[in-house]
DNA sequence: CACAGATTGAAAACTATTTACATCACCTGT
DNA sequence: ACAGGTGATGTAAATAGTTTTCAATCTGTG
């Protein structure tokens, strides 16, 4: 991970008059550090490998934090469960899951986001965030 | 609605030897019968007021019913509940949420779809379904 | 280095949904 | 019409993810 991430880091913390612990610390780090999508759960159970417990409540505290000051994406698929991701070093993408494995790939088209921002548009409204979610399987699979 | 369609529920029914019941009617004629989106909750209230009472658990029971007999639609927003609206007399369409007055819009867009299509096909895949959700506001509002 | 105030963890609270189970209703054969 | 068996319903408890409460602990600042 970039040092200037976690001065970003600290920075954004500052503004908002929190403070920077270590159970945060943990948890930015390892999101910031990784390209994979995780819950709470898979969160916390990585963060016990590596011998530091955070609580469940801290998780989703920070992660909400995080969430709020653009370091993670959170996407919440139709199982209802929330999954985090890096946002630093990935631009705006898509998802694929693969409905078989549960495997999540990314995508993007530029050609889709301007279909919809004129769709939205001929109605009348501005697209706040969207969320597009492609369920998929391998085609050699019967 | 029209009257074969309660000889297709009827018939879906008799298929999975399955009785039909009044509180079984009573929710697939609800929704079948308007162009909405619902959830739950919402449908109880709608079912009470025409003083028909039906318990959650039956709700819950009948929607599933419903959704695999494709009757309806089952759709999750990002605040993870389950909405249902009519599928018989609906083709295929994608929402638009207004984000301030919770206003739900269909749009379609073939091109869009195609789009999709090609990008799973690119990665190996086939899409078996997907979601896309636009969460806007009006352009007016400051 | 002390202290006010923020942060944490544990457990309880919440919410949507699902399940267990006893009761009730429907369909069939008589 | 009636009895019996099976499936359906309602109530309440169980789940599961997430949020909140609150006492104990830690942090940044003066």
């Amino acid at each position: 991970m970039k040092n200037s991430y976690i001065l970003e880091f600290k920075n954004a913390l500052k503004k908002e008059d929190l403070k920077f612990t270590a159970q945060r610390f943990a948890i930015f780090n390892f999101l910031i550090s990784t390209k994979g999508h995780y819950d709470c759960d898979q969160i916390i159970n990585h963060l016990k490998t590596k011998k530091i417990k955070v609580s469940k409540a801290t998780v989703y505290r920070t992660l909400e934090l995080l969430v709020n000051n653009n370091f993670i994406r959170k996407m919440i698929l139709d199982d209802g469960i929330a999954r985090y991701e890096n946002k630093m070093d990935s631009p705006h993408h898509d998802h694929m899951i693969c409905i078989d494995t549960g495997k999540i790939l990314e995508f993007h088209s530029a050609e889709i986001e301007d279909i919809q921002e004129s769709i939205a548009k001929e109605k009348g409204y501005v697209i706040v965030k969207h969320i597009h979610q492609l369920f998929v399987k391998k085609i050699d699979a019967k």
